[in-house]
DNA sequence: CTACTGTACTGCGTGTAATAGTACAGTTAG
DNA sequence: CTAACTGTACTATTACACGCAGTACAGTAG
């Protein structure tokens, strides 16, 4: 178990997000659709960054980040490890996210002349890959 | 017609948008579910600024992205108006916009722990403000 | 020991956001 | 005409985030 694997993970140079903010995205779909199950090895540091071609640092922080947020646990000399999935936010918190997250999604797609349909079938399908049928 | 009005518009300081995006997803999305209608005027620079305690310069740059993408129109010495709805964007970068946009928003959407039907049940809720029932 | 792991620093360069101030051409009310 | 408004276009400054580079340290495994 937990063999270190390369990682499907591709940072795209047209992406308005910063480097750490796609890795840091990237792996938590990873994490979120199973592709990453618990207990899984993340990539090292160093190793990543070699293999996107990034410094070491970016790598670092978008890790600092997933453990801060309770996706990945370190153990000292070893690595980062997939943890289960927990809740360390409150539910005020959650919906303020939700809210925000919708928000800026609706501002996003207004004027691009799609209708609600056609916006709402592709989240959908989007959706469908990461998140629970009916209810965590 | 076409008197100035206050216009509906708070700036969330917890928002982590910067203020311009702000303004300009704001009268977008006043545009776009047509409590701007086409024609409006819409707040003067220093007044909105004003009303907002912003800088003017600040609120002259979300005009200028406004008008760049073809929102409003600029009339020398009179001011902005809500132009009718078109669009100037090509086929390829609608569907790259909309591809970006949902994949942002399943991003910040993952490990809240909603599922998907009450993800999307939020999300219709909110597009059926500001898009057709079905096609433009 | 060596080679790996994450983590924590400092420093540097770049880009963006927001502020402040000034200036200019066009419009309108008086 | 003047005065007060409109958007727009600059310069300059401050602050902060991002990414890169280099170094250092504690822990783990072979």
């Amino acid at each position: 178990m937990s063999r270190r694997t390369p990682l499907m993970l591709n940072i795209a140079p047209g992406d308005t997000r910063p480097i750490n903010r796609q890795i840091v995205d990237g792996v938590r779909r990873l994490i979120a659709s199973g592709e990453l199950p618990v207990g899984a090895l993340l990539p090292s540091v160093r190793g990543l960054a070699q293999q996107l071609s990034i410094n070491p640092n970016t790598v670092a922080k978008a890790y600092g980040e997933l453990t801060l947020e309770g996706w990945v646990e370190s153990r000292a000399g070893l690595g980062l490890f997939v943890l289960p999935p927990r809740q360390l936010l409150s539910d005020a918190e959650r919906e303020r996210r939700l809210g925000e997250a919708v928000d800026r999604f609706t501002g996003d797609v207004i004027g691009l002349g799609y209708s609600d349909t056609e916006v709402l079938d592709r989240v959908a399908l989007e959706l469908a890959a990461c998140l629970p049928r009916k209810r965590a």
